[in-house]
DNA sequence: GGGTAATGTGGAA
DNA sequence: TCCACCTTACCCA
């Protein structure tokens, strides 16, 4: 387990695995839960922590009593990791949970709910596949990419398609496949989805390894791979970035 | 030290 | 369609 602190600033699928992967290695066995804030019911929740599930941006806490601690960031929620003993929480902090080798603190998450393994099977049940889940059902998201004639920068973040991606995945993988993001979905060759489903899994692998993203375009002044500045507009109601020599608009 | 924009989603109007 | 959530990073002074 790596030492504690902040991680990447981006609530992405891919820090959620990375949370999740770090809670696996060192908050099982957990028996210590808490709010602080008084927000959370934590009393509901009793036992050892025994599993931590991850899929797209939602996380779950499996505890011994059968609880399912249901977490979604939103915009704004952090996890804050540290090597246990932890100190004075923090007044804001709406979850804390104690565990062997490490404590979190979750603050300000959109969501944060005791459920049942029923309950988080049915949010599972609303989520397309996740790239970085073993059991992502690839054909099923090519399938659906090329069922819709959304721009492909929206399709990309409906997390009924597929579960993980947002305003930055979606704005790097574009990239580094050569396509813009207002591009109609249905309107991709079958080797371009193909390539773009393989990029999204190398690239949110090495970022859950690492906890960030190492940007291409997304907020960055020069594409990285010819200089030439990048481009933002507005696709699906987000800030898109493109590079205009790499991705060019499609054909009106 | 302050103002602003940013990551996502649900709920109210 | 707009707002709430209420943190963090970055800009400017």
């Amino acid at each position: 387990v790596a030492a504690g602190g902040r991680v990447g600033g981006v609530p992405e699928g891919h820090l959620i695995h990375h949370h999740a992967r770090r809670h696996r290695a060192g908050l099982v066995g957990a028996e210590r839960i808490s709010s602080p804030q008084r927000r959370f019911p934590a009393h509901r929740v009793t036992g050892r922590l025994v599993d931590v599930d991850a899929h797209g941006k939602h996380l779950a806490h499996r505890w011994s009593d059968g609880a399912v601690v249901h977490v979604h960031l939103g915009k704004q929620g952090v996890l804050l990791d540290g090597p246990s003993p932890p100190p004075e929480p923090m007044p804001q902090v709406r979850m804390r949970v104690e565990g062997p080798a490490l404590y979190t603190d979750l603050i300000a998450p959109m969501v944060c709910e005791v459920l049942d393994e029923d309950g988080w099977e049915a949010v599972r049940a609303t989520l397309g596949p996740d790239p970085l889940r073993e059991d992502a059902d690839v054909d099923r998201v090519l399938a659906a990419l090329v069922a819709t004639s959304s721009p492909i920068g929206v399709a990309l973040m409906d997390q009924a398609i597929l579960a993980g991606v947002g305003n930055a995945l979606r704005a790097d993988v574009l990239n580094l496949v050569d396509v813009h993001p207002a591009t109609p979905s249905d309107r991709l060759d079958e080797g371009r989805r193909r390539r773009l489903w393989d990029e999204l899994v190398a690239l949110m692998r090495t970022a859950a390894e690492a906890g960030a993203i190492p940007h291409t375009v997304y907020r960055q002044e020069r594409c990285p791979r010819c200089g030439t500045p990048v481009q933002t507009g507005d696709v699906g109601g987000r800030t898109a970035y493109w590079c205009p020599l790499h991705q060019p608009p499609p054909d009106a």
